[in-house]
RNA sequence: GGAGAGGUUCCCGAGUGGCCAAAGGGAGCAGACUGUAAAUCUGCCGGCUGAUGCCUUCGGAGGUUCGAAUCCUCCCCUCUCCA
C-alpha cells in the first residue's frame, strides 16, 4: 500500500472513529507496507453477535480488503476465571466445553462481516496458562494503581463505594498483555474499551513494543434507545436472527434511534439523513427502509421483501398471515393450558392475566372468560397480545 | 485485629413484630390512542389453584413468639473509618 491509499483509508476510517490515537500513527503503520496485526478480543461469555458488534467489525473488514490481518483473539484463559466487569454481578467461570462452543459460535457469526481467510485464531490460554505469579508481578509493576483508578467505572464505583475487587483491576492489565503477545498494531473497539487498549499501548511499551494504534468506535444504543446494546439488557438485534424478528425489532425503534441506526448501521450520507430528519420522508417508510436495508445485510434482498410484506399484513393491516405456525391438539383444552403449552406465557397465573386484560382472541374474538375451554375443530386461531399467534387443528 | 453501616422480590429502593407477596420508581407485559414511533392514560407485574384458598420469597442456618423481612444467636458477604 503505498502513501497515497494509506492515507485514503486513514481518513475514511477516521471518520467514522469516534477517536484514532494516534492518526500519524495509523498512517505510518499503513505505509510500511506489510500487513497490519489487527487485534479483535473476543469474550467467549455472550457468543451472540449483535447490530452494535458489527460497527468495529465492519471497520476491521475494511483493513482486510486493504490486505490486513485480523487477529480474532477469544478469551478462553479470561472466561475460565470468570469475568466480572459490568455491574455487581460476579459471574461464573465457564466450563471449557462451554467456551469453546461459544468460541465456535461466534466465529460463524463474525464471518458473516470478516473474511476468514484474513483472519488468525488464537486463545489467550495459550500465553495466559504459561504466566507465572513472577511474570505476572512483573506485568503489574509496569501500571501504577492511581492510573488504573482512572478507569472510569472503577471510580465510579469507588465513589458510589461499590465493592471492587482485586483481579477486577488485573482485567485490563491480561487484556493489554494480550496486545503484547499476539503484537498488535491496531486494536479496535467500543469507545468504553478506550482505557483497557490505552493499557495495551502501554504495555507494549514497556516490552519493547511498538504501541498499538487505538480507534474508539460509537456504541450502539439498544432498541430502548437508551442503554447501550446488549444481550443482556436484552435489547438487542443479532445478526442470526430470522428476517422477521430483525424486522418486527427495528421497526418497534423510536424515530430518534431510527437516526441514529441509519447513521452508524448503513451507509446513508448527509443529505439523506437530512431527508429523515426534515420529515421529507414520511418515518414509518423510513424506518421500514432501514429495517429492510439492515435485513438485506444480514440476509438477501428477497428476505427483507418477505419480512416487509409479512409486517405489513400482520401489524399494519391486522390480517392473519397465510404461514401461520400450525399445532395439532387432539382434545378440547382449557385456554390457559393451552397458551402455555404453546410456551406463549412462563406459566398459568400469567396466561390468566393476559384474559383478564382482554389480550386473547380465539378466532379474532376476545377471550374474556378464564375458564374457556379450546375445542380443536371448532376453534382454530390463537392470538395472544399482537405477537403471540398460533393456529390449531385437529 | 478494632469500631460503625449495610445485604429486601428483574434493577433501584421503602418497610423495623400482625393491616406484607412486601410502598414508590424503573424495566417488562397487556389494553386505549397511533405510524407495532414518541408522548399520554389504564391495568397487570412470585408460583400453584378453572370459585375459595394454598405454597415459596426479604444473605445463610438455628431460635424466641399464637405470629418474624422485622426480635435473639451463630455464620457468610460488602462498604466506611482506625490499625
Amino acid at each position: 500500500m503505498d502513501k497515497e491509499q494509506a492515507e485514503e483509508l486513514t481518513r475514511r476510517l477516521s471518520q467514522r472513529a469516534v477517536e484514532v490515537i494516534s492518526p500519524a500513527e495509523l498512517a505510518a503503520k499503513l505505509s510500511e507496507g506489510r500487513p497490519l496485526r489487527i487485534k479483535l478480543g473476543m469474550d467467549p461469555t455472550a457468543p451472540d453477535l449483535h447490530l452494535g458488534h458489527t460497527i468495529t467489525l465492519k471497520a476491521m473488514r475494511e483493513f482486510q480488503d486493504a490486505g490486513h490481518t485480523v487477529v480474532f483473539l477469544v478469551g478462553d484463559f479470561t472466561a475460565a476465571i470468570g469475568d466480572p466487569s459490568g455491574r455487581s454481578a460476579t459471574r461464573k467461570p465457564l466450563e471449557r466445553g462451554q467456551i469453546e462452543a461459544n468460541a465456535e459460535t461466534y466465529k460463524r457469526q463474525v464471518f458473516k462481516i470478516l473474511d476468514p481467510d484474513r483472519t488468525e485464531i488464537r486463545f489467550n490460554s495459550e500465553w495466559m496458562d504459561r504466566l507465572s505469579l513472577r511474570e505476572l508481578i512483573k506485568i503489574a509493576a509496569h501500571i501504577s494503581v492511581a492510573r488504573l483508578l482512572e478507569r472510569d467505572d472503577f471510580e465510579q464505583r469507588l465513589a458510589e463505594q461499590q465493592p471492587l475487587f482485586l483481579h477486577e483491576l488485573l482485567y485490563p492489565l491480561i487484556q493489554g498483555y494480550d496486545s503484547v503477545a499476539i503484537r498488535a498494531d491496531v486494536e479496535l473497539g467500543g469507545t468504553d474499551q478506550k482505557f483497557n487498549m490505552l493499557l495495551g499501548r502501554e504495555l507494549q511499551r514497556a516490552y519493547g513494543q511498538p504501541p498499538q494504534v487505538v480507534m474508539t468506535f460509537p456504541l450502539l444504543e439498544g432498541l430502548d434507545g437508551v442503554r447501550k446494546m446488549s444481550k443482556s439488557l436484552d435489547n438487542y438485534v443479532g445478526v442470526t436472527e430470522a428476517p422477521r424478528e430483525m424486522f418486527g425489532k427495528l421497526m418497534s425503534i423510536s424515530d430518534a434511534l431510527m437516526l441514529r441506526y441509519y447513521e452508524l448501521l448503513t451507509g446513508a450520507d448527509a443529505a439523506e439523513l437530512a431527508a429523515i430528519k426534515n420529515h421529507a420522508i414520511h418515518p414509518m417508510d423510513a424506518k421500514k427502509r432501514l429495517a429492510s436495508l439492515i435485513v438485506e445485510q444480514y440476509h438477501d434482498a428477497a428476505a427483507a421483501r418477505a419480512a416487509r410484506e409479512h409486517f405489513e399484513t400482520r401489524f399494519q393491516r391486522r390480517e392473519v398471515p397465510a404461514d401461520v405456525p400450525v399445532f395439532r391438539l387432539a382434545d378440547e383444552i382449557w385456554i390457559c393450558e393451552l397458551m402455555k403449552q404453546l410456551r406463549f406465557v412462563p406459566s398459568t397465573s400469567e396466561a390468566r392475566r393476559l384474559v383478564g386484560q382482554g389480550a386473547v382472541r380465539v378466532d379474532g374474538e376476545p377471550v374474556t372468560d378464564v375458564n374457556f375451554r379450546f375445542i380443536p375443530g371448532q376453534h382454530s386461531l390463537l392470538e395472544v397480545g399482537k405477537r403471540r399467534i398460533a393456529r390449531i387443528a385437529r
